[in-house]
DNA sequence: CTTTTATTTCAGTAAATATTGAAACTTCAA
DNA sequence: TTGAAGTTTCAATATTTACTGAAATAAAAG
């Protein structure tokens, strides 16, 4: 694990207080980093792209593939790839600066936003597809007789009735604002 | 993939209509398992896992390890593992039929309270601790001086507040029952 | 054009994860 | 006890997934 490194790339940011308030910061990051990292491996999404994405959100200004290379020490293909699904996920978008031809990238900031991002990718991606193979299985078995097939068809399309209930419900809330959502979950909670 | 496959456990189960209806079946269960193997995976949790959930959810009655070993065709010891994991998630149990010695399993059927099993499950083993990883980089970076620091405490703290609620929120819903959250929800959907 | 700078692609490789199968262990009954 | 039936463990292996680095491609600038 990474302890007291100060890199151009912070140290370059304004002038510093100390050098250890700069060295602890960076420590702070990492372990935002390694734990963003983390935690979206054990959602299946792969560990690099979770850690640029942690990476840009804590940046105070976008940056360069090379700059995302030196940070997290990956090859160009790795961060090149990732920073590709992070835009294609609509994450992170690539900014141009005036008389650079360099591409940045920023992450999106706001959390709410973010989440938003997040739900409604996912729930294209991978509910809708699995719904849908849910209402195949549920159309074959309607049309087999017997009583083995009449408890599958009804195990699935009770399955598939709460999955079509789920995804109505991200679908809303996903595109309601934060300012409705937020006083109401306040609201829920007593 | 398999096709038109007749297992003894299938034709087993009792009066049988023709075998073309047991063959559709068997197909259209073969589909369900190898489904929720995938979504499985791409949400973080093991594909055997997932297909053995599967099968025990559109089974008709308790399977042996041997039985799901054949099913499926896994080893052994994958078999164990993955129902293990099953019980120890909360959403297989065992079961011993007596003057038995061999031991059987079932899968949780009721789709809400799987589901409230789950959302506790993950909460317990990833939320909790992601959300305390993210306490401890606000504490740290909250002692560090500069605007630097103060502006990623600020990113942090909005994160790790947004994080809450959603745990929260995930909290009140599990822990309510399906005859209160269903209705809800519909009612949200107008 | 040609050069310089930046980005993308992808075959080869490395790392992480899942699976096997056989041995060790446990449990119960004779 | 001993043995049979069932379960667990784990080192070896296979499979999947992620990563590297260099070559190909693209896009300005000279």
């Amino acid at each position: 694990m990474k302890t007291a490194r100060v890199t151009a790339l912070n140290s370059a940011s304004g002038r510093a207080g100390s050098a250890d308030d700069a060295a602890r910061l960076q420590q702070a990051k990492d372990e935002f980093i390694a734990q963003w990292g983390a935690l979206g491996s054990t959602w299946g999404i792969n560990r690099t792209m979770a850690q640029i994405h942690a990476l840009l959100m804590v940046s105070p200004r976008p940056l360069s593939t090379d700059e995302v290379m030196a940070e997290l020490r990956i090859s160009r293909g790795n961060a090149n790839t990732n920073l590709r699904d992070l835009v294609g996920w609509g994450l992170v978008r690539s900014v141009v600066r005036k008389g650079e031809r360099k591409e940045f990238f920023e992450s999106e900031k706001d959390v709410w936003k973010m989440f938003c991002t997040i739900v409604r990718e996912r729930k294209r991606r991978e509910i809708t597809p699995a719904l849908e193979a849910l209402h195949h299985c549920a159309t074959m078995s309607d049309a087999i007789k017997g009583p083995a097939a009449a408890e599958f068809h009804r195990v699935i399309t009770e399955l598939a009735e709460f999955v079509q209930l789920a995804d109505n419900v991200m679908d809303k809330v996903a595109r309601a604002d934060q300012s409705s959502v937020v006083p109401w979950a306040l609201r829920l909670l007593h």
